[in-house]
RNA sequence: GGCUCUAUCGUCUAACGGUUAGGACGGAUCCUUCUCAAGGAUCAAAUCAGGGUUCGAUUCCCUGUAGAGUCACCA
């Protein structure tokens, strides 16, 4: 027997940001149809007129593209209303749904034409790929509304046309939907469509142990972005909560997450995000970036007066993302590249040195530093080093120097601020403290 | 409340019914140039409770407890 070709799709309503938990099921849904060979489709789920926009449709595809979840087709629910429609006659015709004249629910006092589904009252079970098999009664649901009017297809019926037409096999989505899958397959026997294989993800929980959602200030993946977090940390982040391969291995590549992933090794269990972890795997992939790219991110947070290729190494080294810069920069952190700081004496001495022993050592030290031919990290440190080992602490003259040029408690080493600053600055400033 | 689902360190998780219950993040301590960062090392930290089944349960079954999801003319 010829295997079905895999088709997974991911189907958001446009009526918010795209947040974690959301993108979780996307990359899910991706990451299988990529290692079955299969095909990814986005629909985006605009049949809520009211609610439905055109920023979060857009804010939807940046933020796929940005995280490189490529798709194979689009669509757009609302496109497909005539299609509705059709589907919605035929049933009317064959019994299964019907047309109900009600007061509208607004207290309006409007009589409207809503369609609701003629419901046979059984039980409905199917095998869940992921949490096994669920049966439900479907009697206590009544017959439901799936139009609004016969022009106004409800999520229900338009889910069910969509993905039979569409070719859908596999449906990966929130667990939050596990109690609307009975009444779906319920439409889908109306009208004569297979029923796909369901799984139903664990939902992704904020650290309240909620669901995550926009209004428990889950994060939209373009926040991630604004925030300076890299693509490929969220996408390993996000695709390691509620799965994982079994292995001990933390850094996957989009490539390994394809090779790697079985829906079999999904969890029944909601899990919390980790923010930490996040930041943690987000420094990992900044020590990956090549010099180009590094340096590009880091301007980007950069005042043009310290965007100078010197600052980057004590930059990545000191950030879990690139929006720390701004703190650096707002902290003063980096002011010593431009400006001799203004330095406060009382702090210059280490622990209880005097300062006439301080002052001796300063002196010593520019003179090393005169001696130094090729001013560079390596030679500052051996010299002063070797200087400073000669002392009964090495502080008393690696502290003095150290704040003196940089004017600050905590700061990156004394080599390479001089390194950085180059020798004459640094002698000047050395100078100007003694 | 009804229905559905879930339960291993604080968090993410590993463990064909047999392991000193493993790893990662975070934390603590120490080392590595005074400090900061980075790096290295070490340590603390868990099987929700009670019953079964079994020679043996984290693992299988039952009950309890706790948590989550969902109960729209939203999706």
């Amino acid at each position: 027997m010829e295997q079905k070709k895999v088709v997974t799709r991911f189907a958001p309503s446009p009526t918010g940001k795209l947040h974690s938990g959301a993108y979780r099921t996307a990359i899910f849904s991706y990451l299988f149809a990529r290692k079955n060979n299969g095909k990814f489709i986005l629909r985006i789920e605009d049949t809520d007129k009211e609610r439905s926009t055109k920023e979060n449709e857009g804010n939807i595809l940046e933020s796929l593209n940005w995280l490189g979840l490529e798709y194979d087709e689009f669509f757009r629910q609302s496109e497909n209303v005539n299609r509705h429609k059709e589907i919605l006659e035929k049933m009317i015709g064959d019994g299964h749904a019907y047309i109900s004249k009600e007061e509208a629910k607004d207290g309006s006092g409007i009589i409207k034409e809503i369609v609701r589904f003629k419901n046979p009252n059984e039980d409905v079970s199917f095998v869940d790929e992921i949490k096994g098999l669920i049966t439900m009664h479907t009697a206590d649901l009544g017959d439901f509304v799936i139009a609004k009017n016969i022009n106004e297809p409800l999520f229900h019926l338009a889910v069910v046309v969509d993905d039979f037409d569409e070719g859908v096999t596999h449906i990966i989505r929130g667990e939050d939907h596990v109690s609307n899958t009975p009444r779906q397959i319920l439409i889908q026997r109306a009208i004569g469509a297979p029923t796909p294989i369901y799984a139903h993800l664990p939902l992704v929980l904020g650290d309240d142990k909620q669901k995550l959602s926009k209004r428990k200030g889950a994060l939209a993946i373009t926040e991630y972005r604004e925030q300076g977090y890299l693509p490929e940390a969220l996408l390993n982040m996000v695709s390691m909560v509620g799965w994982n391969p079994g292995t001990e291995q933390e850094l996957f590549s989009k490539e390994e997450l394809i090779k790697e992933f079985d829906l079999a090794k999904v969890h029944k269990s909601p899990a919390v995000f980790n923010q930490e972890k996040l930041n943690w795997l987000n420094k990992e992939y900044i020590k990956k970036l090549n010099t180009e790219v590094l340096k590009n991110k880091i301007f980007e947070f950069l005042p043009i007066e310290l965007q100078n290729e010197k600052l980057i190494p004590i930059i990545s080294d000191r950030i879990t993302k690139f929006s720390d810069i701004k703190e650096m920069v707002a902290n003063k952190e980096l002011d010593f590249f431009i400006n001799a700081p203004a330095i406060d004496i009382s702090k210059i001495n280490y622990k209880d040195t005097a300062p006439e022993k301080t002052k001796e050592y300063l002196e010593n030290v520019i003179k090393i530093l005169e001696s130094i031919p090729d001013f560079n990290l390596e030679n500052i440190k051996n010299t002063i080093m070797e200087y400073a080992n000669t002392l009964p602490s090495r502080g008393e003259v690696l502290h003095p120097m150290r704040f003196t040029l940089s004017g600050l408690e905590k700061s990156p080493d004394p080599f390479t601020i001089a390194s950085i600053l180059g020798k004459n600055e640094t002698i000047s400033r050395l100078q100007k403290a003694i």
